[in-house]
DNA sequence: CAAATATAGTTGCGGACGCAAATAAATCCG
DNA sequence: CGGATTTATTTGCGTCCGCAACTATATTTG
């Protein structure tokens, strides 16, 4: 091996890294001024209502909640903050458990989603998916799933997120 | 069409979706995570050093090094701060245009980014690379040139983020 | 040339977020 | 049962970042 491989990304790694992070970084932002600027929600706002409206009876665990929206406890507490006081979304203290808090969707927020969501489905589709043949689509999914089980690996043992680092370096 | 397709994701849609923005999600924090832990160096300021380092006498002007590092212009005088604080980027005056600025990796700085560039290379190719072979990366890179055209395209129109959303709801 | 305009970069400000500590409630164990 | 421990969430705090306003310099135009 040269040198420069052990320091330096080659060509066609670069390529493919510089590549996600452009895809990302020009993505989200795109796709969250559309938002913001025609229903007044940030995307990471949009993705909350929508995994609480895909949720049994449209209420989430808060963990469960932060959980699915990538996000972390205590930044999902000041997410909900917002909507609550907009009113699209309520929390009540969990019954079976009263350290738990259950966050739940209103009319007013299902509402809100609704009109939103068109915007979000028209965005992903124009700038993401549009730009691939059903094939092409499927592809890119499934290629994803690889780098996919790896991270969420690392990320497992048991919450400590550098047990991977251990003498490593 | 059905109604449902008009206002959500389908679901190969979602997959897709979800899938890009949950391995962005891991991957960026995972390669933060251990960059900052082993080089206290963010991945932001990594990507910073990297392309002075790839630039002709190590040097850019703000601009377009704040285009390179996709950040906006008062993201990047921040970033810099801290990195000309440490010693590791000196800012000069730029003798051709005295309302430019130029900032250059120093010594100091060059011997930090080699330092840390087997861990952050290392992190991308085990999170991201490895998990495709070469046919799949090559597949992997391909198909997001299509979306990042789409996206540099509809950003393009004056720097006016939202010409392309005049009509469209 | 001088005023008007455009460009480069920085600063004030406020929002979003993660970590660690704090709080509160449930569970474990002797 | 009652204290120790674990779990769920929130709060304090510091960091990062983008927008809009501002300063300084360059360019255009009459």
């Amino acid at each position: 091996m040269a040198e420069s491989e052990q320091f330096w990304l080659l060509p066609h790694e670069q390529l493919a890294w510089r590549s996600f992070i452009k895809l990302d970084s020009l993505l989200m932002s795109r796709l969250d001024v559309e938002l913001v600027e025609r229903h007044g929600l940030s995307l990471a706002e949009y993705e909350v209502l929508a995994h609480l409206s895909e949720a049994e009876g449209r209420a989430l665990r808060m963990s469960a909640l932060a959980d699915l929206a990538l996000v972390s406890r205590s930044g999902l507490t000041r997410r909900l903050e917002h909507l609550v006081a907009r009113g699209l979304v309520i929390k009540e203290i969990c019954p079976s458990d009263r350290r738990g808090m259950i966050a739940r969707l209103t009319e007013l927020g299902q509402g809100r989603l609704e009109e939103a969501a068109p915007t979000h489905v028209a965005g992903v589709r124009r700038y993401l998916i549009s730009a691939f043949s059903v094939g092409e689509l499927q592809q890119f999914t499934a290629l994803m799933q690889a780098p996919l089980s790896e991270l969420e690996e690392a990320g497992r043992p048991g919450s400590d997120c550098l047990s991977s680092l251990k003498g490593c370096s």
